[in-house]
DNA sequence: ACCTGAACACCGTTCAAGT
DNA sequence: ACCTGAACACCGTTCAAGT
């Protein structure tokens, strides 16, 4: 191996680009500032290097969005191959909810994946590497092909560890007993809903639904659901 | 009531513009077009005006979207509201099931809505009262507050008619059974599942995955996990 | 081979000016 | 009041040119 001395400074600035090292630093610039921040000025710009040179190792912005996602889904997949020697037979449903429950926290440390996820329609290899392990463990479980399948669809986002939350309490403002008179009139039961939780729970005002409990309530239901169909189909 | 009748015919090719003939034209872009073709400027061409001039009565191109999604979120609640007349007891079920089964069939008209629905995270009004109107019925059902709330939580996205679907058979390509041998080693079991489903219904190659069935097989699992729950919470 | 500057064809939006 | 043209500050990407 030749040895260059005066060669060790230089590489210091001025690593060479690679696909790997693009698609690393574009994690870093969605997690630290948004996915919005993510074009490839900025990018480039991060890396030490011209907008155009990212061309030499990724095919577009598109091609670095799937790049990305990949990454995430990898960093998931590992976490969780790492977790568990799967069980059999009614251990299934614990091995899965833990599974989905990691990734669920890996993508807490990526905010922006999940509306990319669902931007993106192709899944890629690492994704489809977690859902051959999901369904791996059903079938350990007892799970039909045709069950697995069927169960792998019903999860759907879950599995990954997210699932779209449509009421974002932290946007509306007030607390939750601030619904003006003339719009709890169209929304009776909305609005009883929050005067009873209200009630129960005085504390309870802005942001009181609790994501994580929502989320488990959510995928135990499907669970639960899917366990007592293993044996009869 | 003053009549003018040399204004007819100027009036027919310049009707002013207004929020609603704005947000309708933007939807039936979207609708024809796709949403990456909804651009200000490509907005304003189509109402036979300057992009700036949309500016009079939309705040922004943020507004325009969350405008186009509380049409289409209107569009689901009215035609739902007038589906049925709410039932008592265990019915409950088979009226929030056809509900979302009705929301997903508008859906089917505005293909590009569940992803906008997704990234823009402020439900509507419309979204509002719909979500309303399934907690009524719930209620109905014999829900507790907390119950219905958990519920409406655990169907999500469903409720509205979509969940995201993380495989496209459709970009695939070829047939389920042309799966390349190293890739097949790394996905025993969705390779297994795969082979499985080509044995038992050689037909069955691209695409073989029935969305509307699955989305109702992951609708029906919630459903009869909720009304197991509906009498012992 | 890898990287770059200038340029192109788009965006959303501001602003001053028209009627 | 409503509408508009020109302009600004961005995008992603192509291309010819450098080393």
């Amino acid at each position: 191996m030749p040895v260059s001395a005066h060669a060790e400074p230089e590489a210091r600035y001025r690593i060479p680009l690679s696909r790997d090292r693009v698609l690393r630093a574009a994690v870093r610039l969605a997690d630290e500032h948004g996915v919005e921040a993510l074009t490839m000025r900025r990018l480039a710009e991060d890396l030490g290097a011209e907008a155009m040179s990212l061309y030499h190792h990724v095919a577009n912005k598109g091609d670095v969005l799937d790049g990305i996602l990949d990454l995430v889904a990898t960093e998931i997949h590992e976490t969780v191959e790492a977790l568990d020697t799967p069980a059999a037979g009614a251990a299934w449903k614990q091995a899965v909810r833990r599974r989905i429950l990691t990734a669920r926290e890996v993508l807490l440390r990526h905010p922006w994946a999940p509306a990319l996820f669902q931007t993106r329609s192709a899944a890629g290899p690492a994704v489809i590497r977690y859902y051959d392990g999901l369904l791996g463990l059903m079938r350990q479980g007892g799970f039909s092909y045709d069950l697995g399948h069927h169960a792998l669809h019903a999860l759907g986002s879950r599995a990954l560890g997210f699932a779209q939350e449509l009421f974002d309490p932290a946007a509306g403002g007030g607390s939750g007993a601030e619904v003006p008179p003339e719009m709890a009139e169209q929304l009776p039961h909305l609005t009883g809903m929050i005067a009873e939780i209200a009630h129960d729970d005085p504390d309870s005002t802005l942001g009181w639904c609790d994501d994580q409990a929502e989320f488990e309530f959510g995928l135990d239901l499907i669970l639960d659901g899917l366990d007592r169909l293993r044996g009869s189909r």
